[in-house]
RNA sequence: CGGGAUGUAGCGCAGCCUGGUUAGCGCGUUUGACUGGGGGUCAAAAGGUCGGAGGUUCAAAUCCUCUCAUCCCGACCA
């Protein structure tokens, strides 16, 4: 046997986190840099994992009354200019198309020609264009509300990428919402909100913190934004998703008007809501070992694969057999409300290549079937989530795959809340606070709840100098008002803070 | 965009300081044999314009300049 390291990812989560997360999307084979800066190739099976969230965040968007459309990627630069804050947050980070054309340049090779007349941006967000095909579509009470949907791409042109997490083009959906109310409005924002905690929760097996986001964290043009924390396993915040609540600002700045039931001319009430590609870094961040990804049985492209032991010529076609039998069983069982997915891998390579091969891709169960199995009529099943495997008759197998997935599920979310519990602390004094940021082995923070004066730009700076921001205020707090342990001012409640991405 | 590091075979690296035969190693790949409940053994083979462009030199992976890209830290952000 040659010599190989103890995990399957080097470095390992513990020696450098960084590394290890770009090992494991190497090695399970998720995704590659492009040849254009800041920019990745999604591969199959990274793929077929965000296929599987758009699945699953597309059926709770139309369960909610959304519908699907589709608006250019294309934005005429006059168009960002008609929401001041949102200018201001976008400007800087816009992808301009100045020409239509290409011609032969002096020195050979192809230069821009055709020079635009309103040069063009490519979308960052869509909430200037849909804006403005709404206000067209809303002439009376009776057009609202709207909510439409649309996944698409779009290009930041941030300063710094990681894979998933931050790159200059990415995938998304991002929902447009408007209303004829305030309080429909506000509803929508916080039903969305909803949704997203719900898939997170029950299809990714990752907590979550609903909260809202303090003004300076807030989307630009919005009234106020909502998110969905997680705690990734290096103990940083990870906003997974945002819900805005756009208030009349758009709608003033692109005349959505229409007319009441009195016949008054009225400003309409907007929403715009998103999650991207970066769940998958939130999945990897959340579940992954130092044997690779670790997946979610809902999002696990393939559930259950089944690795053929095969041992000489003679008992090859019985084994075979036995598999092919054992996959049309187990695809007739149910998880989640479909049928499982099974994959049997019979590609000539030997017994430990082909298990390490689908143990760094996540897989959530591995069946391993040899001449032995068959005769006792078992299987050996292996569990990616905690490594263990055993022997176990094959009816019962069967009858038990969807709760053996089901129980995968629930254990991956239990680990990952008790990572965060025992992550989170709350904290009274300013002293308390620096210390818990600034200790350096194993507890270097997580999230700190603490009371704080907001829009204070004396708060910012004080833990600014720590690198934490404030993440969001809980949604669900009930500690009640105290004293801000920054500025001793009152607080009316606390919020989460902590190191993020 | 500031600070730091790195770019040599698919992956991981050595060589560079102190320029000088055909640029090495491990893993992987291909072929064959032996194997086969755990990333195996033996043998053979393929694979590199040393990130790119200039320069210095008789001679550059090695020295200099520029450039591109990646990674880390920061500021900014899904």
């Amino acid at each position: 046997m040659a010599k190989q390291p103890k995990t399957a990812i080097t470095p390992t989560r513990a020696e450098d986190y960084p590394q290890w997360y770009q090992q494991v999307i190497r090695e399970a084979d998720l995704a590659e840099i492009s040849p254009v800066r800041g920019c990745m190739v999604i591969k199959p099976w990274g793929w077929a994992i965000w296929e599987n969230m758009q699945q699953a965040l597309d059926k709770r968007f139309k369960e909610t009354g959304h519908v699907n459309a589709y608006f250019p990627l294309f934005i005429p630069l006059s168009f960002l200019e008609a929401e001041a804050e949102h200018v201001e947050g976008f400007a800087k980070e816009c992808a301009v198309v100045t020409h239509h054309r290409l011609e032969p340049g002096p020195d050979g090779g192809l230069v821009p020609a055709g020079p635009l007349e309103e040069p063009l941006i490519i979308r960052p967000t869509s909430e200037t264009i849909i804006g403005f095909m709404y206000a067209k579509w809303v002439q009376s009470y009776r057009d609202l509300p709207i909510k439409i949907n649309q996944w698409a791409n779009v290009v930041r042109w941030e300063m710094r990428t990681r894979m998933f997490l931050r790159t200059t083009e990415f995938l998304w959906q991002e929902g447009h919402t408007c209303h004829a109310t305030e309080e429909e409005a506000l509803e929508e924002t916080r039903l969305m909100l909803d949704v997203y905690a719900e898939f997170a929760e029950n299809v990714m097996a990752m907590p979550v913190i609903k909260g809202e986001k303090t003004a300076d964290e807030r989307f630009p043009g919005a009234v106020s934004t909502l998110t969905i924390e997680a705690m990734m396993q290096d103990k940083k915040a990870l906003q997974s998703g945002t819900s805005h609540f756009l208030g009349q600002n758009f709608a003033k700045a692109q005349k959505i008007i229409y007319q009441d039931k009195q016949g008054l001319q009225q400003h309409a009430w907007t929403t715009s809501w998103g999650a991207s590609t970066r769940l998958i870094g939130a999945l990897i961040m959340t579940h992954s070992d130092d044997d690779g990804l670790v997946l979610p049985p809902k999002l696990a492209p393939q559930q259950i694969v089944i690795l053929p032991i095969i041992k000489g010529d003679e008992t090859r076609d019985a084994v075979m057999q036995y598999c092919e039998e054992l996959e049309a069983d187990l695809k007739n069982q149910q998880y989640a409300d479909s049928n499982i997915r099974v994959f049997i891998d019979k590609r000539d390579l030997r017994g430990g290549e082909k298990k390490w091969y689908h143990v760094k891709r996540g897989v959530p169960l591995r069946i391993e079937v040899g001449p032995r199995d068959m005769e006792n009529g078992q299987v050996f099943v292996g569990r990616r989530d905690t490594g263990k495997s055993e022997g176990i008759d094959r009816a019962e197998f069967v009858a038990n795959a969807g709760d053996m997935l089901n129980d995968i599920h629930d254990g991956l979310f239990q680990r990952a809340l008790a990572l965060r519990q025992s992550n989170t602390k709350t904290i009274e004094t300013y002293e308390e606070f620096e210390e818990y940021f600034t200790s350096t082995d194993e507890g270097q923070g997580g999230f700190a709840m603490c009371h704080f004066a907001e829009d204070n730009p004396e708060v910012l700076k004080m833990i600014a100098k720590h690198k934490v921001s404030i993440r969001c205020i809980p949604l669900e707090d009930k500690s009640g008002p105290g004293t801000c342990i920054f500025t001793g001012e009152a607080s009316r409640c606390r919020a989460v803070f902590g190191k993020s991405y």
